[in-house]
RNA sequence: GGGCGAUUAGCUCAGUUGGUUAGAGCGCUCGCCUCACACGCGAGAGGUCACUGGUUCGAGUCCAGUAUCGCCCACCA
């Protein structure tokens, strides 16, 4: 025990003890009732870690380390999200370098020094190599920052969403899905982000304000009166195929059925009905373009019109206009971005005629691709999908019936489930048009003329996985045959990350790589998670573990809230206010960090707070300290507790030891925090205070007191364990054997009974009045009281005359005197205080 | 437009089934080097519990409505 116990360097003592002995290692001879399974969030791998995570994290871990010490064998793995989007956009600002599919591997490619102006071109396989080369380094990292964190993760079960056994699992599930008809290709109208130049998934976008500017525009009628409707976009007047009208809208009720022609491109389009169009807005008839935005689709589909489809992949406008529209004036927009395309249309308008008026500036809310950064365009493009209830009533049922099963803490987030689920308007686009990430593990058969022939895939066995269709032979093919007539071709495609991040359960558990384990630990009892991935990975994982096993993936879930800045606003790269948890950990210490995060309610949003930290390190030195203190008396033998005092505040414990429990079990670590801390404060303030003099004597109060004493510590210690991991293992080392992380969580049994609480609280509020008139006096707390006067109801008194001895040693009173009756009081006569030496 | 959550001391937040003078920490003020801790200890000031109604013997707590803030969703011409 050391003479001044301080909390610097536990973090890095501890960590290689945990990890030299194998404190947290997974029991894999355990059979599946004894385990508790976290389905640890892999965090995404891009640069570094924030408070954000640190916070959900440790308020997991808080509850991990709980069941840890009630006897569960915790299987607590961590991975790592490293495959998708976020990567290579690191890798390509960190080096310098695009990907270009075309290009072959170069064995010898190192990257540049320093980041040059223009972007080099490299293969893909160069490009997965500096993919793989800078996560790995991040990993790194990430470890470090979550066991300096104190995560009582088994390091051994680590993953990553790149690696080939999550490759082997995501496609053995694809397979599956597919086999199963679960999984399909199609061609259609897609949401497409022009700079990425991929695929883009429903549960990816974000609504974002932009503004625009409404063009009047006038179609031309036969013969009559021109019509006119309103659009931000008319760069899409070539793509125009209809105009629309509500059914009920008087105004434009005779022209239903008759046909109009677009200006400037000649184009002659019927005017219909449909119910989606609004008569409130614009003119009241809008213009339906292939494709403007989603509601173009649904027109289009339920219109059953053709296409006329203007924007390539790269946002431009394309090389050649569509049938029949007019090519000398399209000749003029070709290969202008839609940008440049509007300005030009609208020129073209004002010549002819058929703008009416300025354009008027409004702002409305665009779709975005939440990491890009310009408004998504529709293309058509030959897609993969899961089903997952967007277009089918019984699927949908199916999974808001899972979503019921599911324990959701805290519970009013379920609604967040049940109406993204409700409000699924298609199936789940997998397939992106990137690199890193898990390959679509297909081939198509070339025909004679070379053509893909898409209904007829070529699938490899599963005990080939994973393959690498870019660079694999399908079997009964050699490489030769690739591309060539009669051969075969690869599919271009890789999964998006959320096609693999939504079998984190199967990937931790091995899945067919290792039945057993899987069975030991699925389906898991908790997964915990930040609510904004509500509706991306939480409802995957629970899509495809009901497609693939037919059951929910963990039986619980917590939804942690959101962290904010320290002046309560969102953190985010753009705004430059994240706050990086490293620097704190070294000011404040782990402890005082886990304090901040665990005393965030569940679900709630919470500051990056400061204060808050350093209350959280004060308490950890405080446990130290009152440690030290209670251990420094010679250790007594066993024995009972006599003293009223030492029962009532051991009955005190047992009711806060209870409390604590009970907030656990419902997932409520902040509260169980808070009862622990309550009770230590008053433990260290009044109890240690009122006993110590007593302590400091002989004959078997003194026993009974320093029993107590040690006790209570060895409760609060396993009481704070969750939290303050460092601390308490600290002082734990001082005295106990193993670790406090696997002794067992306390039990009110543990302490003798019979107590009464009030004795002590009553002897606290006594002891108080003593320290007010002391304080009021403004003198020291060593001046003694001449006459201390209660007056009160019997059975009070009963409470102080029980506390007698240690009240008279804490107040350093002369003489005591107890009035019995109805006044209730306290009264307190000074004597000198004593002469400073 | 629909849904969810929040609104309690200057600040950050508790307040578990409705029950006596509404709590904590920080900050502030005033004291105290009291033999574990000055990274400490003691004391104090500070609130018409967002607003309006209702239920009740009794409402911060339940119900209805209003306002403000945050988040999610929605077909964004």
């Amino acid at each position: 025990m050391p003479d001044r116990p301080t909390l610097d360097g536990l973090e890095a003592k501890w960590d290689a003890v945990w990890h030299e002995q194998g404190t947290y290692a997974f029991d894999r001879t355990a059979p599946r009732e004894q385990v508790y399974a976290i389905d640890t969030p892999p965090p995404t791998v891009s640069g570094s870690l924030h408070m954000g995570s640190v916070f959900g994290y440790a308020q997991t871990d808080a509850i991990a380390r709980f069941q840890r010490m009630r006897g569960k064998v915790l299987f607590y793995p961590m991975g790592w999200d490293d495959n998708g989007l976020p990567t290579e956009r690191r890798v390509q600002n960190y080096y310098g370098v695009r990907c270009d599919p075309g290009l072959h591997y170069d064995p010898s490619f190192s990257p540049p020094s320093e980041v040059p102006k223009e972007p080099v071109s490299i293969s893909r396989p160069n490009f997965v190599e500096l993919c793989l080369q800078l996560t790995a380094e991040d990993e790194k990292a990430f470890e470090h920052l979550w066991r300096t964190v104190g995560l009582s993760v088994d390091w051994a079960q680590t993953y990553t969403t790149i690696g080939p056994e999550a490759q082997r699992a995501s496609q053995r599930a694809f397979l599956r899905n597919l086999a199963r008809d679960e999984a399909y290709a199609q061609e259609a109208p897609t949401l497409w982000d022009v700079d990425f130049r991929t695929a883009v998934a429903q549960a990816e976008l974000e609504d974002r304000e932009m503004p625009g500017a409404y063009h009047r525009i006038g179609f031309h009628r036969a013969d009559a009166e021109p019509v006119f409707i309103e659009t931000t976009r008319p760069e899409l007047l070539p793509a125009c195929v209809a105009l629309v009208a509500h059914p009920d809208d008087v105004r434009y009720q005779p022209l239903f059925g008759t046909t109009v022609t677009t200006p400037l491109f000649g184009v002659e389009v019927p005017v219909l009905a449909h119910h989606l169009a609004d008569p409130e807005k614009g003119s009241g008839i809008a213009m339906i373009c292939t494709f403007g935005d989603t509601t173009d689709v649904t027109w289009w589909r339920e219109l059953d019109l053709p296409v006329r489809s203007i924007i390539g992949r790269d946002g431009r406008l394309v090389a050649s206009p569509p049938d029949g529209v007019e090519p000398a004036v399209y000749a003029e927009l070709a290969g202008k971005t839609t940008k440049q395309a509007q300005k030009r249309v609208v020129e073209l308008l004002h010549e002819s005629g058929d703008l009416v008026g300025e354009p008027k500036a409004i702002t409305h809310p665009v779709k975005f691709y939440e990491k890009g950064d310009r408004p998504l365009e529709v293309v058509t493009s030959r897609q993969w999908y899961i089903r997952n209830g967007g277009r089918d009533a019984v699927a949908r049922e199916e999974l808001l019936q899972r979503g019921k099963e599911l324990a959701w803490h805290p519970s009013h987030m379920q609604t967040r489930y049940d109406n993204w689920v409700s409000g699924l308007s298609g199936d789940w686009l997998i397939s992106r048009q990137r690199f890193f990430g898990v390959p679509i593990p297909l081939w198509y058969p070339l025909d004679g003329a070379g053509e893909p022939r898409y209904d007829e895939p070529l699938v490899p066995a599963e005990s080939r996985l994973p393959v690498d269709p870019s660079n694999d032979v399908p079997d009964g093919f050699d490489e030769a045959q690739r591309g060539a007539p009669g051969g075969f071709v690869g599919d271009p495609d890789i999964m998006d990350t959320w096609a693999t991040s939504s079998l984190t359960p199967q990937i931790a558990g091995r899945w067919e790589d290792d039945p057993d384990l899987l069975g030991r630990v699925f389906p898991m009892d908790l997964r915990p998670q930040g609510p904004e991935i509500i509706r991306t990975w939480l409802f995957s994982t629970v899509v495809r573990s009901h497609l693939e096993h037919d059951v929910l993936p963990w039986r619980a879930t917590t939804i942690n809230g959101w962290v904010l800045d320290p002046d309560r606003k969102k953190m985010a790269k753009s705004k430059g206010n994240v706050v990086t948890p490293m620097p704190l950990i070294e000011e404040y210490g782990s402890d005082a960090i886990r304090y901040w995060a665990c005393s965030g309610r569940p679900g709630t949003d919470t500051a990056v707070d400061f204060g808050q930290m350093k209350v959280g390190r004060r308490l950890a030195t405080k446990l130290l300290n009152a440690s030290k203190f209670v251990l420094g008396f010679p250790s007594v033998a066993d024995g009972p507790v006599t003293e009223p005092v030492d029962l009532a505040m051991l009955a005190a414990l047992a009711e806060v030891a209870g409390s604590v429990t009970a907030a656990f079990e419902d997932y409520d670590y902040a509260r169980g925090l808070e009862r622990a801390e309550a009770f230590f404060w008053s433990f260290c303030d009044d109890y240690i205070e009122l006993v110590k003099g007593r302590a400091y004597s002989e004959g078997p109060e003194a026993a009974s007191a320093l029993r107590a004493l040690r006790l209570a510590l060895d409760v609060q210690l396993r009481l704070f364990a969750p939290f303050l991991a460092f601390a308490t293992e600290e002082v734990w080392s001082w005295w106990r054997e193993g670790s406090v992380h696997r002794a067992p969580w306390p039990r009110a049994e543990e302490l003798p009974g019979g107590g009464d609480p009030d004795v002590l609280a009553t002897a606290g509020a006594v002891l108080a009045q003593v320290r007010k008139a002391k304080s009021a006096a403004q003198v020291t707390m060593k001046t003694p009281v001449r006459l201390l006067r209660v007056g009160n109801a019997t059975p009070v008194l009963d409470r102080v005359r029980a506390a007698q001895t240690d009240l008279v040693n804490a107040g350093i009173v002369q003489s005591l005197e107890v009035v019995e009756g109805d006044a209730d009081f306290v009264e307190v006569t000074l004597g000198d205080p004593p002469t400073k030496s």
